[in-house]
DNA sequence: AATGAATGAGGATTCATTCAT
DNA sequence: GATGAATGAATCCTCATTCAT
């Protein structure tokens, strides 16, 4: 037989609103890699079922599918923020979790590509918006007079471009040779580990 | 009965064979508008519309979805082929009708970028391909030892995500502050007219 | 946008998972109807209209057409198997529960008659297999030595032509004209009430 | 490239008048072979290009795809009584050709089981009127007082049956084992050479 | 008389979103 | 608070049929 699910009455239990935040993270999480492996039109049923969750909870946690998208993107910036702002951050190790997220997550990509022309992410507002709380963060940490002061976020923009470009290589090897091409050195790439 | 009839018998009029080649031409600029539009993920329904003919007439000429985006494709490869072998050609105007093409042509872009996660277009192999088309045409007119010779998809690769990213300024303008900060002249920025 | 937005909301209610169940089994009703009425090839919509569902409880019980032929079929395969392992069957009394099924279901046809060149129902393998679960029912009640013990399925096939066959008369009529051509007798021809 | 047609204007000539009756039975020959490989349900173009023409053509001599079939069964049909009405035909000779006719033709058997659920083929009448040629044609050379008299066509529609069945065994042998099981002799299966 | 392009209705299928339980 | 079934709009694609050439 090749018949769908059939309602047995077996429900996984319901764990109560103690689950909540743990299903938020699942979600996002789940997000990121269905984004990562089948781009930001994969169906939100994938993320609900991925993160082991029903599709109501996914509902419950996010209004529509661009606030799911939204949320990967809050926590790519957020890492970027607090990167920027701790002890010690240096212009090298902020662009290394910046390239970090940039190689790693479709959907960071994705949002900074959002030109309003892609019916996906209408939000050019809210990309806008995250584009500047990076470019705020990436400033705080640059010397003055660096030579991308004035073009940070096209510079960022040109990197993500490398990223997902045909060229060949590794995503991260390309971030680098796009950084190397600018003329910027950067830090080892990896997430910020607060 | 699974006929098709036709409810009325009221057609739009058939053009008749010769509007073919048109009809193929329309498609593919309605295509290219409508991929500007929308994305590369608007429905050929609207192309079909936008170029003022039935759905099957889309599906005559191109089998399927990629296939409408290869055609336009094909079409901006083929100009900088062309810019690159005309008589007196110069890095500096081939340059400007690749940027024109990355400027105006979502689905350039698009390709550029197929990473195969996008279930869109799994011809990786296919945006390699074309891909190499552009970059032998570049190279054929780029002086030797120019500094991009060894990045130059990179670099291109750099210049769309430039083009699509959230910073100010007409795609254009950021293409170009894109090159220059890859320290490339660029010439008029226009399409090819052979 | 490449939402699916509810045109007004206005929904005809949404009778809860406590449907599942009697959702599927008014389906497979349904489409034993339809079929019946339409032959195999009628439309999937048409048999979710008659159930009472839409379509997309169709697509979640049974993920394609051939899903639920299948499962009309397996519904008179089980019956014929029950017929024939029930308390004091008979020769008669089952080919009496076959014959029912001959007549009543256009899709235990049609799946007899599969022979791969319909499209429809590729499934030949599947026809096979059941169509020796019918056998082996059969078998079980059959006297040893019975005429037709060397011939079953042969049979079955001739008396499912017979009834779907131009002679005069009805369904029932025919199989029944059919079983004494071949010179077996039949039982009553009715459903099998476990 | 993957594109479809292009009128590039090669028109393979109009050979005129004189090709009209080859093409009528081009088509009917083409349609009895895709019928046979692929169904009743095969795309008219599929039959039009395996005839060699354009589907006008088609449509110039039968004026629905019911009409198609139909011209199939009439050959069918004609052929079955040419054999009976033959010098010296023979109860078995003409069955011998009726079954060459059962083995070979999709629509033969298609029609004779049209009842009116199929969709396809609305025309009981018309598959009664032809059942009653054939049946004109048998009773014309059998003995009076033949065992099959009575129950010609339910005999003839139960042969089919068993052709299309799932038993083992080509189609040829099924008709034959079927007959043998009617206790009807057969002679040599072949088309009728008049 | 032949060609094959154009038309568009209709059927399959997918998925965002709602909601009974 | 969770579950996952139900809904149906929207998109893809196919083909019967018409008709300009």
């Amino acid at each position: 037989m090749t018949e769908h699910a059939t309602s047995d009455g077996q429900r996984p239990a319901n764990r109560g609103p103690r689950a909540a935040a743990g299903n938020r993270a699942a979600l996002v999480t789940a997000a990121r890699e269905i984004y990562a492996a089948h781009g930001l039109d994969a169906p939100l049923s994938a993320i609900a079922r991925r993160a082991g969750v029903g599709q109501g909870v996914l509902y419950r946690h996010f209004p529509d599918r661009d606030a799911v998208a939204a949320a990967v993107l809050e926590e790519n910036v957020r890492q970027i923020e607090r990167a920027a702002a701790a002890e010690g951050a240096t212009p090298g190790g902020v662009l290394g979790v910046l390239t970090w997220h940039l190689a790693q997550s479709a959907a960071f990509i994705g949002l900074l590509h959002a030109d309003g022309t892609s019916g996906r992410f209408s939000a050019h507002a809210y990309a806008r918006d995250l584009s500047e709380r990076v470019e705020r963060a990436l400033r705080g940490c640059l010397p003055d007079g660096h030579r991308l002061t004035d073009d940070l976020m096209l510079a960022v923009a040109m990197v993500s471009g490398a990223v997902t470009g045909p060229t060949p290589g590794t995503r991260e090897h390309r971030a680098l040779a796009a950084w190397r091409l600018l003329g910027v050195t950067v830090g080892p790439v990896r997430p910020f580990e607060g």
